[in-house]
This record gives structure tokens, C-alpha cells and sequence, in this order.
DNA sequence: GCCATTTATACTCTCCATGAGTATATCCTG
DNA sequence: CAGGATATACTCATGGAGAGTATAAATGGC
């Protein structure tokens, strides 16, 4: 039956290829998001795919744990990356990489580790836009984007790049969408406005604030920011970067953390609690200023009790 | 700076793999959600990522233009699988499989080919709720399920088991939720109805209907399915399955074939005339019963216009 | 002890998207 | 010309989301 597959399929090891585990591993401290780091925070944790490795995930948890000293929890795909020339050095021998995103929190680290918690915005300045874009930033932001914008050949380009800038970095009174990190960190990838579109070959221009990593893999943080962002809307991650009680002040900071956005406090209380995600542990928040408030847990039954899924579709009932 | 990664790097090829790309090709005709199949419809179009490929991408569009003669479009990343005991026979060398979803029309067919347009329901009987169930699998399905729930050891999780049945596939009077393709088949698996699992060493049962395929290969076609039938939702994805002018209703009737259900027509039409996705194109539709429909066509201009993606928080003004 | 400050919590009000259904228009066929 | 079939235009009720006001309960400074 699956004849016409085999005799396509690869003989020996001449299509053989290196496989890299690669993960974002996320915490929230303080109202803070955090990632996980090695290399002198120059990298995401990551190791190869070995023969021993039972499953992919399998592999992606004993290198983190080697590396990190930190054990993983709730893990989902990313993606998996394979262009060349993104990988730093392009004689690198034929390899991708299969991506996880990690929730977790900060405590139980690992003594004797080169790993460090590092704030993700020290990498992507721009996605911060809690208190408005620092003055600076938005500034040299914008004029470099409208000079590589007029850097096209044509007119026709021109305009094109600079819709596409405008859109993905809410510019002309266009809204901010934050869901788009990845779209915008490949932008300025191409406009060579970063470390590694330098690196990987693109003319030299003044660089734009935030920290470079190796290889592909502050490409693979963006496509986890921008999951996180994505999925925290419709389904109760949030609270896989929660201690077990905490008040909804600060589950509303670590939301507004993640997003790098503010939200409207009373309307956040009330989705919330209409959506019964937590419940009261009976307890009140101490050491704080302010009326203290309440002390609130996930129920995790809504897990279980319904299959979370919001339908856009005018179905009919007939 | 990335010492510490490369001294755990693969050293020669110690950790060599092999990995696969697979095409989930998708196309509507006469209202039927259609795949691209191969080897006798047990296969999808797949091959292995070769040194000669720049990309994943080019790698699939070599494989499936090799395979089908079908020129690939639109095409996304679903999901990157690993796990042994999957892949059919359990001594397969350590094998990865990259898949993709492609979007396409019937049309344009290769000769010469030994591929196929394979309707999908006939892989997912079950997920076809347009006209309901079936009688005849529903009350199977039913039943078995119930037996596979009764047969785990304690009430605790047999209960559990009959939960998440229920939940799965919307039964006890619950909502059916057609997104959840892959945990519905993930559940038939595991509960022995379906035939890869019993060729993957799961005891013999009375199987249930439905045709099995290679390896992984239909649950990578579920994953497909799941992520179209998500994403039709909140992007303009259905155009790409559509001739170049079409009527509202056939419009609908494509969404319906991929979302397995019926819509509301009146609610339909006003959706897509709100979100300015169609515009006329002043012709009429000929050779029909009825009234005769006005003939559409896509507005490719939202794409650049709007970055398209709908916020669930509660933000704030300020 | 009073007051400014800070945070928590409870409501209100408006607007609009969505679900559901009714009414009318326009074609074809016998 | 009736009847069947489809297209298209409205109506109406409901509920969720955006935005804002009002009140409660703590702290610290004076």
C-alpha cells in the first residue's frame, strides 16, 4: 500500500538532519514577564533531539532540566524553523528547530545553574506598551521604519512597506495590536534594524534597542510571546503563571504583563467572575495598602466541566 | 557566548534523524471538503526534508508537485509529531513528521498521477453533523464509547473516561463542538475503534467506520481539520477554496462542508456583508433554480487593509 | 481623631453583535 | 398562473462589552 512512499523515502542516512529542542519558558514575578535564559542570556535552553529520547517533549524536558535545574509543566508546540542563513553561520550542517512554549513560575530554581530569569522586554522594548512606548524609543521607531519605507525602489513598494510597517506597529492612528510581536520582529529583521539581520549578512545601520540572542532564537521568543498573547483570551493559561491564592489585582497585573497592554479593571473583574474561573479561599490579602482584598483561587473543574471553545459561526438550530 | 550550548551540541551524526513533511492539501467542490491522497487513499502526500531543500516550505511544494502534480498555494505549519509506536512499525529509525496545511481548488489536476481528491468525511464519518449523525454510527459510537468508559478498573475513572466522552463528542445533551477533531480521534484511539490502533498493538474490537491511513497520517489530517475549522473563523481562509466568483450560498455551503454544520443563512450573509469581505462583482448567477444570486467576489484588499484579530480583553483608554 | 490616599467592590447605562424569525422579491417549471 | 425554490430585506429581543460613577475599607501623616 505504502509502496509509492518507500521507494521515495530516504535511504540510509543521505537525508539525515540534527533536530534542536528549543524552549520559551515563561514566568510572571512581580507584574513582571520573565524568560528563562542561558548563555549569558544570550539563548533560549535547548539541546539537540538524541536517539535516546522517548518523544519530542521528553527530549525538550531533560534539556531544560540539565540546563535549568528547573522541571517543566504545562508545555505546547510552537513551531519548528528550518530557513538557513537565520542560523548565524551558514555552513551549518542541515538542522531545525522544534520549538515549546513552558508556563511556570519563578520559585524552585536550581542552584548551580548558568541559568537566569531575564524580563522578555529586555528583548523586545517595543512590545511594553503598558505605560506608552518610552518617548525615545517611539520616536527613533517610527523615523526608521519611514526611512526603509523610502528606501524601495518604486513608489508602489514605498507605500507598501509603509502600510505594512504602520499596521503591524499601530502607526497613522492605526490601533496597537499586540498579538502581532512576530510579525513586527520579522519587519525589522528585514529592515535590518536589528542585531541579527546585521549579523546574518544585512547592511550595517544604527541598531534599535533591545538585547540580540543566537542563533534563531529571539525569532523563536516572539513566535511564543505572540502565542501566549494570542491564547491568555480564550483559554485559562493565565493562571499556570499564578501562586496558588492571589488577589485579582495582581492576576489582572500578570495579564497586562503578558498582553503589554492595560485593561479596564472593573470590566476585567467582571469576565472574570462571570466566566467562574476562580473562587474565594475564604482568606484576605495581608501587608498591602489600601483596603485589602480578597484572596481568590482557579477552580480547576472548569477544566474538566466544559470544553472551552467560542464558536463565531451563525449556526442554526434546525 | 553560546559555549555552553555547543559542547551539548550533536557531535558528527550521533543524533541524526530523518524527518518528514506531510501536505494536509485542502479543497471544497460541489460543497464537499476534499484532501489530496496517495497510495491508494491511505497516504497523504509526504517526503522526506532532503540537504538539496532551502526550506521546510520548498521541501513540501517539491514533495507534493512531485506527488500530485498540484502546484501548492497557501500553505501553513500545523504540527511537528515524534512519537514511536505511531509510526507503524515500532523499529522505525528515530523519524519525525513536519506537516502543513495547503489550501487549493480541484481544479488544475495533474495526468499521470496516482494521487487522488479523497472526500475527508470519508476518513471522519462522525465529524458530518450537517444532517446529524447518522442514525447507525451515532447509536454505535454511542454505545461503544459507553463500553470503553465501563471497562476502565475503578468508578472513579470510569466516570472520568465517560466524561470526557461526553464532552468530546457533545453527548448527554451536550453542545458538539466541531473543533475538536483531534481529541475526539485521540479518544478513539485510545479506545481501540479505530484500526491504526489495533495495528499499533491495541487488543481487537469491533471497529468503528471510517478508512485508516499510513502511519500518523490520519491524525495529522485531524490536526488539519481542527485548524481550519478554527480558523475559518476569525480569518478570511474560505477564499482561498473558492472560484474567483461565487453566490452567497455557495459561500455558505463551503463553510458548512468544513465546519461539519449548518449555519444560519440570513445571519450568515449579514456576517460577511459587515465585515466588508465580498463585494459584488455585477454579474448573476446562471443556470440555477430559483431566484437567481448575485455573484461575489473576494475584496483581497482587507488583507493590507486590516490586521485582522479580535481582542477578548477588556482594555483600558487610557 | 481626622483627612488624604489607595485599593476593593458594586452598580449603571449605552451600544452593538448575535440569535432567531417574518416578509417580500424574483426566478423556473408544469 | 400556481407552486416551488431561492434571494434579499427587515424586525425584535437578548446579552456581552466598553465606559464611567459611587461607595466601602484599609493605611499613614498630621
Amino acid at each position: 500500500m505504502a509502496g509509492a512512499l518507500k521507494k521515495d523515502r530516504a535511504t540510509g542516512s543521505a537525508n539525515a538532519i540534527t533536530a534542536d529542542l528549543v524552549a520559551v519558558l515563561v514566568a510572571v514575578t512581580e507584574g513582571e514577564p520573565k524568560i528563562m535564559t542561558i548563555a549569558n542570556d544570550g539563548a533560549l535552553p535547548s539541546g539537540p533531539f538524541e536517539f535516546a529520547h522517548r518523544s519530542l517533549q521528553t527530549g525538550l524536558r531533560a534539556w531544560v532540566e540539565a540546563q535549568t535545574g528547573h522541571p517543566l509543566g504545562y508545555v505546547e508546540q510552537l513551531y519548528t524553523f528550518a530557513d538557513r542563513g537565520r542560523a548565524g553561520d551558514a555552513k551549518s550542517p542541515h538542522s531545525i528547530s522544534i520549538s515549546y512554549l513552558g508556563l511556570t513560575r519563578e520559585d524552585k530554581v536550581g542552584q548551580g545553574f548558568e541559568a537566569h530569569w531575564s524580563g522578555w522586554y529586555e528583548y523586545f522594548p517595543w512590545e511594553d506598551q503598558r505605560a506608552g512606548l518610552p518617548a525615545s524609543l517611539a520616536k527613533t521607531l517610527a523615523s526608521r521604519l519611514r526611512a526603509w519605507a523610502k528606501s524601495a525602489e518604486n513608489t508602489g513598494l514605498q507605500r507598501q512597506r509603509w502600510q505594512r510597517a504602520a499596521i503591524t506597529f499601530g502607526l497613522d492612528d492605526r490601533e496597537w495590536n499586540e498579538e502581532l510581536v512576530l510579525q513586527r520582529y520579522e519587519l525589522l529583521y528585514e529592515a535590518g534594524l536589528i542585531p541579527e539581520a546585521v549579523r546574518d549578512g544585512a547592511a550595517a545601520t544604527t541598531v534599535i534597542p533591545g538585547k540580540p540572542m543566537t542563533g534563531d532564537h529571539r525569532r523563536i521568543l516572539a513566535t511564543g510571546i505572540a502565542r501566549l498573547r494570542a491564547k491568555i483570551k480564550y483559554r485559562p493559561v493565565v493562571f499556570e503563571l499564578m501562586p496558588a491564592e492571589f488577589t485579582l489585582l495582581q492576576l489582572q497585573r500578570s495579564v497586562e504583563a503578558l498582553a503589554g497592554r492595560l485593561l479596564h479593571k472593573q470590566n476585567f473583574r467582571r469576565l472574570i467572575e462571570q466566566q467562574q474561573l476562580v473562587e474565594e479561599t475564604g482568606a484576605i490579602a495581608a501587608d498591602t495598602v489600601g483596603r485589602p482584598a480578597k484572596l481568590f483561587r482557579f477552580r480547576h473543574g472548569v477544566l474538566a466541566e466544559r470544553a472551552i471553545a467560542g464558536t463565531k459561526l451563525p449556526l442554526s438550530r434546525t
